[in-house]
DNA sequence: CGTCCACGTCTAC
DNA sequence: TAGACCTGGACGG
């Protein structure tokens, strides 16, 4: 999916760009297998935020001080996008209308993007490595000794659980900003002898945020920013990098010197 | 034309 | 631990 640095985007997207405007009612697109979303309210206004790879898009009551957030996943080409009114995106599934003649749709082409009204954060997610680093940290620390640790590092990354917001480019390129951690390691001495590593958990997503997102195929940048890829990518999608599949069939890409044969 | 591949979960043997 | 869920772009014949 988008991971954290575009889910903090799109949460930066979705506040800025309905800045000011008042909603009446959420449409499904019909293709779509997802539930329905039913607003109570005449008019609300919206505000986003994002906590690794979750999305809450908080609905506000205009008339009262009630508020209903939409618990999101963007899948792995989601992403919001504002039209004109009439003119949404062939693959917007979920539309927000307002009453000033634009929409903002969540724009999902292959529709693994989820949502779900009256939820907020789930709670088999861990804390935001970049927003909530002592929880983020503690959260380890606190069930390191558990079995899920003793998988090699580069597959416990992917662990929402503790890792919230790592995805796959994201592990590619913190293991290869740390040469002398063999990736295939096991999490838990990993994280006990590199202590650097939670930090990169924090400081590469940021990065990524601030160069405009990942900028890899499926997934628009509602900024258009034009950033530097070639500053962050290094390992991921490389081809003079390794690749092999990893346990639950994703690639991993890593530096040849760990080849394994 | 066809096959493979993609930033992610999910659930069913 | 396979698949299922999806569309479309890249690339091969």
């Amino acid at each position: 999916m988008p991971e954290l640095a575009e889910l903090k985007l799109t949460a930066q997207y979705v506040n800025e760009s309905t800045n000011g405007l008042s909603f009446t009612n959420i449409k499904k697109n019909p293709v779509h297998k997802g539930l329905d979303v039913e607003v109570p309210f005449s008019s609300f206004t919206i505000g986003a935020r994002s906590r690794g790879k979750e999305l809450v898009v908080y609905l506000y009551d205009t008339n009262s001080p009630k508020v209903i957030p939409l618990r999101m996943t963007m899948g792995m080409a989601g992403h919001f996008q504002l039209t004109n009114t009439g003119q949404e995106n062939k693959h917007a599934h979920l539309n927000f209308y307002s009453s000033d003649e634009v929409t903002l749709s969540f724009v999902d082409v292959r529709r693994f993007g989820k949502w779900k009204i009256g939820h907020e954060w789930s709670d088999n997610r861990g804390p935001d490595p970049t927003t909530e680093y002592d929880d983020f940290v503690e959260n380890i620390n606190n069930n390191i000794h558990k079995k899920a640790f003793e998988k090699p590092i580069m597959e416990v990354l992917m662990n929402q659980q503790y890792f919230n917001g790592i995805g796959n480019y994201l592990r590619a390129e913190i293991l290869y900003r740390i040469p002398d951690l063999n990736p295939f390691m096991d999490a838990r001495s990993a994280i006990e002898n590199y202590p650097d590593l939670l930090y990169y958990c924090k400081a590469m997503p940021e990065y990524a945020f601030q160069l405009g997102g990942g900028k890899i195929k499926d997934w628009k940048n509602p900024f258009e920013e034009v950033s530097s890829r070639s500053s962050f990518f290094k390992c991921y999608n490389n081809s003079s990098m390794c690749n092999i599949m990893d346990r639950n069939n994703r690639r991993f890409w890593y530096d040849p010197k760990w080849e394994t044969n």
